[in-house]
RNA sequence: GGCCCCAUGGUCAAGUGGUUAAGACGCUGCCCUCUCAAGGCGGAGUCAGGGGUUCAAUUCCCCUUGGGGCUACCA
C-alpha cells in the first residue's frame, strides 16, 4: 500500500550449514508474506561461502522445508532468474570485479596479519579494557612493505577501510531510525585469504546485484548494518529498505536453541505438526494481524501481513500455543490423512506391522479416528491408542484397583458377559444400550457401570469413550480383557 | 568491557497523553458427559523500577535494571 508494488523484491539467504532452523523459516515467511503481499518477488540464495560448514545436504534441506511450508520463490536457485547465480561460491568473478574496484580506489586494502598477530592484538587490547578490534596495522603499507610480507609467504586478506568519525544513520521499517558511530567499526575483513568473500561483503554485492528493494531479516544482523551501508557507500550502490525481525527465544528467554526441544522445521514435520499450522504460529511470533481472529490460510495471512505491524521484541517460542494451533488444524484434516500422519509413528511404537490388509487398515483408521481429539501432534497418537493394542491390562494405579473391589461389579461384569456372549457383533449404539440396560437391572448409575467396564478393559480412570472402544476390540477382545481383569 | 536493539499478565500480544488496558495460549471454576479430551459459559492474572515533561502518563524524555544481538579470515 503506497508502495509502488511492481518493483518489490525481497530475498531469503540461508547459509547451508545443519538443519533448517525454526528461526530461519519465520525469517522465510515473513519475506514470503511480504512479496506476496504486494504482489513482489521473492529471491532464494544460497550463502555458501563457509566451506567448512556449507553442505549440499543441509541446502536441499532448506529448499525441501521452505515447500513444505509452502514458501515458494520465484528467483534463485532451483528455478534461475536473470540475476543470477544464485549460490554464492557460484558468485565469486562478480565480487573479484568489486573488490578490484575498492582496492583501486583505496577504500580496501591488503592485510598480511596473520591469525596469531590478530589474535596477540584482540587480547592486548581486551587486557587494557579496550574493545577488540583491527587497529589498521596494515593500512599503510608501501609496496616494498607488500613485497616482503608475501615473499614471507604470507597470504593477504582485504579489509575494508572504514572512515572514521562518522555516524552511520538509517532507516529500519521495524526499528525506525538505528544510528551507529563509524570509529566503533574497525577495518573488517570482506575478502578471506583463500579469496572467499566474507558475508558481511557479498551480502551488499549479491542484495545490490539481484536489485533487492527490502532487506528483511533478523535482528542479528542489525549490528552488521552499518559495515554493508559503508561499503554500499563505496561504491555508490543504492541502498534497500531494511527491516530487522528480532529474534525467536525459547522458554527461559535465550535465543532458542537445541536445549529448547524442537528447533529445526525437519523435526517439527517429523513430529506431526501440519505445514499449515507451522506457518499460521510462526506468523503470529513478531506480527500481529488486525482484529482478534488468529487462525489464518497462508492465503489469508498474505493479505493481511504488513511489516508495521511488525513487533521490536524479541518473542519465546510457546510450544502450547503451537500445539493448540495444531490440533485445531488436525480436527480439520480428514481421517485418511490423519491416518497417513499416524502411520509411521504406530509402526514406530510397535503397533502395526509394515504391511497391513485392507481390514486392518480400516481398523486402525478407526482407532485414529478415536483417538483424534487427544492429540496435538501425531507423534502422540500411539500413547493414546494404546489402549486399543495392549490386550495385557494392567491397573494403573491403587485407585482403578479399588474400583474392581466395588461390591457391585461381579455382578455388572457378568451381566455384561452374559449380554455379549449372546452377540455376534457389537456396534456403539449396543455397548451403549447394554450397559444402560445393566445400570437399570441393577439399579446402578451409569458412572458405576461405565466406570468398571472402562478400568476392566484398559486399567485406566480417562480415556476414549467406551462406545467407539469396546466395537473396535470386537467381542472376543473384550470378553477376554474383563475375565483378565478380574481374575 | 564497548556499541546497538528491546521492555504491557506465565507466554504471544492490541492499544492510547484522559480506556472498565482488547484478544489468544496456558492456568482455573461451572456446564455437558461413563472418564479424559473436545465443546459452551465464567474467573484470576499485566503496563519492570526511579526520576522528569504535563492539568493528566502505560503512552513522551532521561537514568537504572533486566533480556538479547554484534564486536571472527561464521553467517
Amino acid at each position: 500500500m503506497g508502495m509502488s508494488t511492481e518493483k518489490i523484491r525481497v530475498r531469503f539467504a540461508p547459509s547451508p550449514t545443519g538443519p533448517f532452523h525454526i528461526g530461519g523459516a519465520r525469517s522465510a515467511l515473513f519475506n514470503w508474506l511480504f512479496a506476496r503481499h504486494y504482489g513482489g518477488k521473492l529471491i532464494l540464495r544460497i550463502e555458501d561461502t563457509d566451506l567448512e560448514r556449507s553442505s549440499r545436504e543441509s541446502e536441499e534441506n532448506i529448499k525441501e522445508a521452505l515447500r513444505w511450508l509452502g514458501i515458494d520463490w520465484d528467483e534463485g536457485i532451483d528455478v534461475g532468474g536473470e540475476h543470477g547465480p544464485y549460490r554464492q561460491t557460484e558468485r565469486l568473478p562478480l565480487y573479484a570485479e568489486y573488490t578490484t574496484r575498492l582496492l583501486e580506489s583505496g577504500k580496501a586494502y591488503r592485510c598480511y596479519c596473520t591469525d596469531e598477530e590478530l589474535e596477540a592484538e584482540r587480547q592486548s587490547l581486551m587486557a587494557k579494557g579496550l574493545m577488540p578490534q583491527y587497529m589498521g596495522k596494515c593500512r599503510n603499507l608501501s609496496a616494498e612493505d607488500e613485497k616482503k610480507l608475501i615473499s614471507e609467504g604470507r597470504k593477504p586478506t582485504i579489509r575494508f577501510r572504514v572512515p572514521e568519525n562518522q555516524t552511520i544513520t538509517f532507516h529500519d521499517a521495524v526499528r525506525e531510525t538505528v544510528s551507529f558511530d563509524s570509529n566503533g567499526v574497525g577495518d573488517f575483513v570482506i575478502v578471506k585469504s583463500d579469496g572467499f568473500p566474507v558475508y558481511n561483503y557479498a551480502v551488499v554485492l549479491d542484495d545490490a546485484l539481484m536489485k533487492i528493494t527490502h532487506v528483511i531479516r533478523a535482528e542479528e544482523h542489525l549490528s552488521n548494518t552499518p559495515r554493508q551501508i559503508l561499503i554500499y557507500q563505496a561504491l555508490g550502490l543504492p541502498l534497500p529498505e531494511f527491516g530487522h525481525i528480532s529474534l525467536i527465544l525459547g522458554k527461559d528467554r535465550s535465543k532458542m536453541s537445541k536445549r529448547h526441544g524442537a528447533t529445526s522445521v525437519e523435526q517439527y514435520k517429523a513430529l506431526g505438526y501440519l505445514p499449515e499450522a507451522v506457518v499460521n504460529f510462526l506468523a503470529l511470533l513478531g506480527w500481529s494481524p488486525p482484529g482478534e481472529e488468529e487462525i489464518f490460510s497462508s492465503a489469508e495471512l498474505v493479505k493481511l501481513f504488513s511489516l508495521d505491524h511488525v513487533a521490536k521484541n524479541p518473542a519465546v517460542f510457546d510450544i502450547d500455543k503451537l500445539n493448540w494451533i495444531n490440533s485445531l488444524y488436525l480436527k480439520k484434516l480428514d481421517l485418511d490423512s490423519l491416518t497417513d500422519m499416524a502411520l509411521p509413528h504406530l509402526k514406530a511404537a510397535g503397533m502395526i506391522a509394515d504391511d497391513l490388509s485392507t481390514e486392518r487398515m480400516e481398523w486402525v483408521r478407526q482407532v485414529v479416528g478415536a483417538v483424534r481429539d487427544y492429540v496435538s501432534f501425531a507423534a502422540q497418537i500411539p500413547e493414546h491408542a494404546a489402549v486399543f493394542f495392549n490386550d495385557d491390562v494392567t491397573m494403573e494405579n491403587e485407585e482403578t484397583t479399588a474400583i474392581l473391589q466395588d461390591p457391585d461389579v461381579p455382578q455388572v461384569m457378568d451381566e455384561f458377559l452374559a449380554k455379549l456372549g449372546a452377540m455376534e457383533t457389537i456396534t456403539g449404539e449396543q455397548v451403549h444400550a447394554t450397559l444402560k440396560a445393566i445400570g437399570k437391572e441393577l439399579k446402578l448409575g451409569g458412572k458405576k457401570v461405565f466406570m468398571p467396564v472402562r478400568v476392566a478393559l484398559t486399567g485406566k480412570m480417562h480415556g476414549p469413550e467406551l462406545v467407539s472402544l469396546i466395537p473396535l476390540l470386537g467381542i472376543d477382545r473384550t470378553v477376554a480383557r474383563i475375565r483378565h481383569s478380574m481374575s
